[in-house]
RNA sequence: GGCCCCCUCGUCUAACGGUUAGGACAUCGCCCUUUCACGGCGGCAAUAGGAGUUCGAUUCUCCUGGGGGCUGCCA
């Protein structure tokens, strides 16, 4: 039975290249039938909160990402480690350091120990004494290779591994040691994570030899990266999951452009559900190297997303995001569908609403295109009159429009493009003769009003 | 510093050792159009550098350069 995990530490929120380990976790899951566990790995105790423990379970559900076991809670299997540390301290294979903790004397890396070859005396006196101490790994001189699912074969020198602490002097096991046991008494048989523990492998596979554990899987993601090729960052963009969310970003866009990030992919056909990704997981599909986050292209595909709801999936989806206006919901609905093409995300839409909500007389560069044209007003001044007398049909509203162009002699281009200013007061908006529809005919002759009046 | 990983247009990525090095996003231009968006057409744009192997190298090997990660009683 294969079984992976997922496993966070809490000190923080979710940050996007969690999520894209949490995804390819998910999709070699689901693909193989596997187990999917989750486990929180709050050993660092100064960090974690339950606070972030609670955001990073939401923003997994949130994204879809199901586990079939767990959470599990690393802190609650503190003794089990204590025991497994024992054990080794009794085989050699292990041992008890009782060296100060080194204060940033970063100097030349000293492989030996000196308290690796002390006496059984020595050390029993000094743990008589209640000496404070750490216990190491005895790592042996040889070197170590593995075979990465992504990067192939990696090999480290032996010798160059220092003695690694793996309980800390208060007792507590370190990560390095908390995830070798715990992979272990999960039967773990894939370890899927982020290229940053690739270099920690080799002194996990130290413990795995040390317990003659089976050594499971390997396979090491490349990191995301910002925009100047270093490790991605709040400094590049935001980089915790909720921040898309609050935006409005959909889950499913998410999923989607973390999950081709760094994969082999149809360029022409970018947009894919959970269920294809999972049906064409593979790993010679995973790239070697780091890739590059692209807001835009998240924004653009989001777009994509969006553009593929049908109505009522859209303004279901949107319902949540429509600002609190004393309008109907079918009008708020009829604005919202009308507006469709603006909203790139969901935090676009009340900024679409706000010109069916207030008036605001057009900015100093709306001006501009329509200063020094004599016909303006006059055309402007007719539509208001034969509107005013119209039934405000949508029929209506166009044949009176269409009309006053067509007896000005105007290019239908310019006049729609005044009468937009004039009425909403911005260059850009929902199909004009919709809007005005929408609008209503007493608002649409008190806007044109006021426009024509400040134009004098 | 040491160890490890990585390197194709600005970005994400294609290319049995043989292609005019392809596509998508972005960008620029044109078309469509009632603004925006969508869509259509087109332009710009890459094999980090140097050796080697080979008839032939983006592809294989080595060196240099660049980037990243680890080097914690963080994870």
């Amino acid at each position: 039975m294969i079984r992976v995990r997922f496993a966070p530490s809490p000190t923080g929120s979710l940050h996007l290249g969690s999520l894209r380990t949490a995804i390819v976790n998910f999709l070699f899951a689901r693909k193989m039938q596997a187990s999917f566990v989750l486990r929180i790995e709050d050993t660092d105790q100064q960090r974690s909160t339950e606070e972030s423990t609670r955001v990073i379970l939401d923003n997994l559900q949130w994204m879809g990402i199901t586990f079939d076991e767990g959470p599990f809670f690393q802190t609650r299997r503190i003794t089990s480690h204590q025991e497994y540390a024992r054990s080794l301290v009794q085989n050699h294979q292990a041992y008890q350091c009782f060296c100060p903790q080194n204060e940033g004397t970063n100097e030349a890396f000293q492989s030996k120990d000196p308290c690796r070859e002390l006496s059984t005396q020595a050390v029993e006196a000094n743990l008589r004494q209640h000496l404070p101490h750490v216990i190491r790994l005895r790592i042996p001189d040889t070197p170590i290779v593995f075979h990465d699912l992504i990067k192939g074969e990696v090999s480290f020198q032996g010798g160059l591994l220092e003695d690694f602490v793996i309980v800390r002097s208060d007792g507590t096991p370190t990560y390095n040691f908390a995830v070798v046991a715990d992979d272990h008494d999960m039967g773990i048989t894939h370890v899927i994570r982020g290229e940053d523990h690739l270099s920690n492998t080799p002194k996990q596979i130290a413990l795995y030899h040390a317990f003659s554990w089976v050594i499971p899987y390997f396979a090491h993601i490349p990191l995301i990266l910002g925009s100047d090729k270093t490790k991605l960052s709040k400094r590049h963009c935001d980089t915790a999951i909720e921040d898309y969310k609050e935006k409005g970003f959909l889950a499913e866009t998410l999923f989607n452009y973390l999950a081709l990030l760094g994969y082999t992919h149809d360029p022409a056909n970018p947009i894919l559900s959970k269920e294809d990704l999972i049906k064409n997981f593979s790993w010679d599909k995973v790239s070697r190297s780091a890739s590059q986050f692209d807001l835009q292209r998240l924004y653009w595909m989001n777009k994509q997303n969006l553009d593929r709801l049908s109505e009522e999936e859209y303004l279901q989806k949107a319902s949540s995001w429509i600002p609190d206006l004393p309008f109907t919901e079918e009008k708020k609905n009829r604005i919202a569908l009308l507006s469709r093409n603006q909203v790139k995300v969901w935090s676009d839409l009340p900024a679409v609403f706000s010109i069916f909500q207030t008036y605001s007389l057009p900015l100093a560069e709306a001006h501009l295109l329509l200063s020094g044209n004599q016909s303006v007003s006059p055309f402007l001044a007719q539509v208001k009159n034969e509107l005013s007398l119209s039934d405000f049909s949508l029929d209506s509203i166009q044949k009176v429009i269409e009309r006053e162009i067509e007896q000005l002699a105007l290019k239908k281009r310019d006049a729609m493009q005044w009468l937009r200013i004039a009425v909403t007061g911005s260059t850009v908006s929902p199909a004009l003769y919709e809007t005005i529809q929408l609008l209503g005919q007493e608002e649409t002759m008190h806007r044109l009003g006021i426009f024509l009046e400040q134009r004098q």
